[in-house]
DNA sequence: GCTTGACTTAGAGCACGCTCTAACTTGTAG
DNA sequence: CTACAAGTTAGAGCGTGCTCTAAGTCAAGC
């Protein structure tokens, strides 16, 4: 530690650690999936550690596809508390029940593609092969 | 068959056939996903069952996520014509790696998500024990 | 004192993928 | 003859999720 108070980043740093732009770490503070962080005396944003993991968090729901809006529901019930915490439980829940669903779709598609692969593929060697006689 | 001609079908049974719209379904042409559909005397359109393949196929490649511009890049391929497989075969390649790569993220999602319902339920359970004591 | 650079805000703009509207034509039923 | 249903086109509009711009503040270095 170079000083006594706990490491605050700057919004540039946040970006950099996240590989969100600084455009959209103030856009998702704007709509409220961002708690509204701490300000530096110039009124400059100081990130913590714990937003970092929130953020981090953050970006697992949107890579699995949660909408901004579901994502702005979950992360107000957060900030209500932990009174909340079974409310929160459930949208994981549907977001697990949706995310197997989807995988299972995603994996029957991958079939019909792999199949398509190599039955063109096979066309391909099949005519490379009469060229050649 | 109610008649000799092969079974043409207007653009309403093929919205209910495909789930489409009728607006998708004249906006996918419009782009060139479709090629232009033969017309009726009336100038409406009249789509055969190989159509309705194509379409199928479509929506197949789009629930894979692939944009719309490379379904485009794939639709004009196929219609130039046989020796165009190679290209398309490159394109399906590059579509399995992607879906399989895809279908791991979201996979290590998941259990992060049923780690934390898991987690978060537990957590309930024990404070709800404790309330009854 | 002046420039540079990192930050701030409010709000405009953009890419994607539809989705709908307006105005019109055509065929069928009463 | 009229009304209605189903189709047509060109083009406008919309929801999502950013992404960027303009105008300004502020601190540090020359």
């Amino acid at each position: 530690m170079t000083n006594g108070h706990k490491q605050l980043l700057t919004i540039k740093q946040v970006a950099e650690a996240t590989k969100l732009s600084v455009h959209t770490l103030r856009y998702y503070e704007r709509i409220g999936l961002i708690h509204p962080i701490e300000r530096a005396d110039n009124s400059h944003r100081r990130y913590t550690h714990e937003d970092i993991g929130w953020i981090d968090f953050l970006l697992k729901l949107r890579a699995t596809g949660m909408p901004i809006h579901e994502m702005q529901v979950y992360a107000e019930l957060q900030r209500e508390g932990d009174h909340t915490l079974p409310q929160r439980v459930e949208m994981l829940k549907r977001l697990q029940h949706d995310l197997e669903a989807r995988i299972d779709d995603l994996n029957e598609h991958l079939k019909l593609i792999r199949y398509k692969v190599s039955f063109y593929s096979e066309v391909i060697a099949v005519n490379t092969e009469k060229e050649l006689v």
